[in-house]
DNA sequence: GACATATATATGCGCTTTGCATATAGGTGT
DNA sequence: ACACCTATATGCAAAGCGCATATATATGTC
């Protein structure tokens, strides 16, 4: 962890950015450039592109997505991607995964906030 | 990414894993092999020691937690950590964090799973 | 005593990931 | 010619991470 996200709001990186994108290819194909515009629309602070092109490669290299070129428009050639079966999968296990991460934090930060300490409480209350 | 992680089922890391180490010492103080154990039985494979101890150490130079030394047990010294307003701050900021990740992800997966594509679908279905 | 085992923390090594800057290239506008 | 926007890619240094290993205290057992 670096010292930004300590303090500030945190971003989307590694597996959870992975999803992400997975979940904006879902039934739609897309480019990084459009892609990494969406992210930054989605709420979340100015996205660094090489990084998300780099993971976009990754991503097909472990078969998440596919690619195609594009240059039925005007401008530079464009990658465009779609999911593949591999990455509609990923996506569930993910979601499923951070329900339970989600579950997990929640319950363990409401049961020692707001209710007096279970029986077996071993440490007791912070003492500081 | 690694391989595993494509088809598998994901553990924390990162961010995450700070997160979750932050939950189990809110209200409570605990030492880095009873949070290993803990983490196991909220149902996470078998954690690597080595990173969680290493992964405390950076949040308390982050200020995230703070660490006492406990003799008063047999045994091996122990390095109990206690959670930081910093913690708390970060915890918090993390479980808003994803919750806006999560309802991003479903709001997609839904849109693109169960209904007919919006008016501005500029790109189409999925060809392949 | 000698030895294995459980508890508890820490570190070295190598691979991967990541942020930042930079490169490359096609197209538009002045 | 020049600046600017779109679009993708890569080099480099730093950080992160898994795995093995080291260190130290106590218990049990031969």
């Amino acid at each position: 962890m670096n010292e930004k996200t300590t303090a500030g709001a945190p971003r989307p990186s590694g597996d959870m950015l992975t999803a992400h994108l997975l979940a904006l290819l879902k039934g739609w194909s897309a480019y990084g450039y459009e892609l990494a515009h969406r992210l930054e629309e989605a709420g979340f602070g100015e996205m660094n592109k090489g990084s998300i092109y780099r993971l976009l490669r990754q991503m097909e290299r472990s078969g998440l997505v596919s690619s195609d070129w594009d240059t039925s428009a005007d401008g530079p050639a464009r990658r465009v991607y779609s999911l593949t079966d591999a990455g509609n999968l990923f996506l569930n296990n993910w979601l499923a995964f951070l329900d339970a991460h989600r579950r997990g934090l929640e319950q363990l930060a409401a049961l020692a906030g707001g209710l007096t300490p279970p029986t077996a409480n071993r440490k007791g209350p912070k003492k500081s």
